[in-house]
Parts: C-alpha cells; structure tokens; sequence
DNA sequence: AAGATAATGTAACGTACATTACAGTTCTTC
DNA sequence: GAAGAACTGTAATGTACGTTACATTATCTT
C-alpha cells in the first residue's frame, strides 16, 4: 500500500540527507539573492543530486521554499524561546536576554530570514505565520512570564505583561536593526552593541519602574 | 548644443505629465507585486505612452524604480518631517505625534515602501539610504529637538534625545506595525489603534519621568 | 545475482520578459 | 503648409528559467 502523496514521500535512509542539503542550498541561494532571482539550478548545483530528485521531493519551487523556510525558522529561533534567566538581579537577567536577543537576529541568516518575511509575507502569508509563532510569540510569552514575576514580587510595575515585553524587544532592537538589516549602516563592533543594549534596557528598567533594590537580586522568582 | 545624458532630457511641457504617469504606474505595479514580479509592459499599460519613451525617460528597469523610490519617499514622508506640536500638555503633544505617525505609516504605499526597502535595501543600496534620510532620522531630529525642550524646561529627564527619540518610533508602532505589514493580522480598528497609541505613550511618559505637571501645558517652547 | 524500483543527468519545451529596432504618427518651426 | 524632430505602437531578439520527459545508472529485494 504506498501513498504517493506530493509531499510525503517514504523516506530512504539515503534521500533523507538529499532532502537536507537541498533544504541548506536552498536557504543560502535564497537567502543570498531573494526568491525570485534564485534559480533551481542554482541550488542543484550547490546541493548535489539533481532537479529531477528536487521536484520528487518538494513539487515545486513555492514547495520547496515553504518547506526551507519552515526547517529554518525553527533552526535560527531555537535559542530565543528559552531566554537565560540565570543571572544575578533583574537587569542583569533583562541584560543577558538583550544580549542573546541581539546575537540571533544580526546572525545573517536571521536577517535574510527577516527580510524574506517583510517581503514575501504577502504573497505567501504561511511565512509569517511560522516566523512569528516561532519566533516572537514564544519570546514575548517567556519575557512576559517573568515580568509578571517581577510585578508580583513587587519590585516592578507591570501592569500588561505582553505589552510590556514586546516593548522590551523593539527597545533593545531598535532603529539600529533596520538600518543594519538594510545594509545602510555595517554591523555594530561588539562594544558599540553592548552600549546600544545598555541604554536600552536602563530606559526598559525606567518604565517597568524597576526598584534598585531589585538589581541585587531580590526580585527573582 | 545638446547633451543626451541618459537620464537628463529636456522636457517638454507634455513629457513630464507623461514622467509622473508613468512613475505613479511604476508606483502602483511594483508595490503590488514586487520589484521582480513587475512588467514593464504592465507598468506601461497602466500609465498610457509607450515602453519606447519610458527607455528613453528612465534607461532601463533599475532606473525607473530608483527614479521611482525617491519620488515615493519624499511624497510618503512629508507629513512626517513637521510633527504638530501645537497640543496643550507634553503628553499631548506626544499623543498627536504617535497618532500621525501610525497614520502615515499604516497608509498602503507606506507599507509598501516598507517592504521594499526591507526586501531590495541588499540589491539597491541607494533604496534604505533615501528611506532613512527622508523619513526617519528627519522625525527623529525634530522629534529630538522637542525632547531636549523638555528636558532643559525640567519637565522630564532625557539625557540622550536622539536615542529616547528613536526610541519613542519603536514603541509606538511596536510589533504591531510588523504584523500588519506582513499581512498575518489585519489593519487595526481605529479604537485598537488608539489604545495601542495610548499604552505606548503611557509606557514612554514612564520611560522620560514626564512631570505629570507637564500634562496641563508646562512644558512646552 | 536477476529483476524490480528508485534516483540521476541531460535535454527539450514553453513562457515571460527586458531590451532594441523600426515604421508610423503627431507636433514644431520656418 | 512642408520639412524635420519628437513621440508612439508594435514587432523582433535574446535570454533566463520553471517544468517535464526520457534514457541511464544505482539500489534494494528475494
């Protein structure tokens, strides 16, 4: 009884890791020159195997983009959903989250991946949808989490949790991400980001009126 | 004596009504589809004249659309370079300021303008720098400008205006803004939009220690 | 190891489109 | 009002690429 659906095919042992480097040529074609001047035989080229094999496995070019994006965003998203909040003091957690935060998005494939989403979004709106519920969704719900902490131990005040934590992310992010995704301004040097981050998170602390006392590690939960 | 530069032809009277036709096309297709996805038949078609004239105003597709973007942005953008500041109260003031500013940036072509900037900035460099200086950092300056008031009037404390400034843009049109114009949640009802205005403003009055004195027309120039 | 099945490489097909060439039409100028 | 310039419409050219077809080679089953 074999069910040759489109997209699943039974998967041999060899065709499996086919599948992968077609999924990993796929993304650094794509994510390099977009997803219409990428060509398939670009990525054939780059992957092994041959056009035929591709089509056999994702039918089509729309298949295989939606199938690498899918594979990717939960890749490049992994490290965000399960922020560190070991630190010592509630800035120094907020700090240590900034910086993680910052770290996966100027990875180049989290800003091809960005792009790829503000761009095609509208004409394949599954994109988003997966970018955002793997992404941004579980952050904001993790942050949100431990705001709410901070509120009920009485050394913040935050009155909306979700809110408060997307907040938390457009500061630290900031104008600095738009212009560096862009490329009309390089890459921040490590010491400029740190800066960048720090003042971030000294106006977040001001709006979630943060009590120093907290700083020193009262406020964790 | 004539110079036939390749994008410096004299104008007839009636060639420039045909230019701004065939830009406000160029304007209308490419935001539609994407730069790739775009014709230039199409793009004639919609303007009238003919592709014979577009080659000999413009040179080639890349021309058209560089041509096309730094007409875009300065018209998009205006309304954002004098932010109203005539309010009574700071708070209010910053109120009028978020609301024009998500007006602006919720209108079709400005969301389109976004995405093209996002998804070509790699391709076209000249694309984000016209962005930036046009829109942006123009209302990151007043908007700068006016905080500085504030700050030397005593009415709230902001020691760096020009990263507070920035920072207010991100806080108003927060996540939100990237859902929208992704396309995964629809326009915000009026009455949404204003409470997410709201909550911003209320989280950033916190963030610059605004004197609730200021409210009752204080501490304006 | 022979036959069945799956995977590969290559070439062909059709289409879409940027760009150019050219012939026809309108406008300007003396 | 005729000669010349500027503008327009259409057709032709060349290319790039998604998709399909097919003949060849490798892999697996018994």
């Amino acid at each position: 009884m074999k069910e040759t659906g489109v997209a699943e095919v039974e998967q041999s042992a060899k065709m499996a890791a086919r599948r992968q480097a077609m999924l990993d040529a796929a993304a650094a074609v794509i994510f390099e020159v977009g997803y219409e001047r990428a060509s398939l035989a670009a990525i054939v080229r780059r992957s092994g195997g041959s056009l035929s094999t591709l089509y056999q496995l994702f039918g089509s070019k729309e298949g295989l983009f939606e199938a690498m994006i899918v594979e990717r965003c939960a890749y490049i998203m992994e490290e965000l959903s399960s922020p560190d909040l070991s630190a010592r003091g509630a800035r120094a957690v907020l700090l240590a989250i900034g910086h993680a935060f910052m770290r996966v998005l100027l990875t180049p494939d989290a800003q091809a991946l960005w792009r790829m989403v503000m761009a095609e979004g509208i004409k394949f709106p599954r994109l988003p949808q997966i970018f955002f519920s793997c992404g941004p969704d579980r952050l904001h719900a993790k942050l949100a989490e431990y705001l709410r902490g901070l509120d009920q131990a009485g050394s913040a005040r935050v009155p909306d949790p979700l809110f408060t934590a997307k907040s938390f992310c457009m500061l630290v992010h900031g104008d600095l991400y738009y212009r560096v995704v862009t490329g009309v301004r390089p890459q921040p040097e490590p010491a400029e980001l740190a800066a960048h981050i720090e003042r971030a998170i000294d106006m977040f602390c001001l709006m979630i009126q943060l009590a120093p006392l907290a700083d020193k590690g009262a406020g964790d939960r």
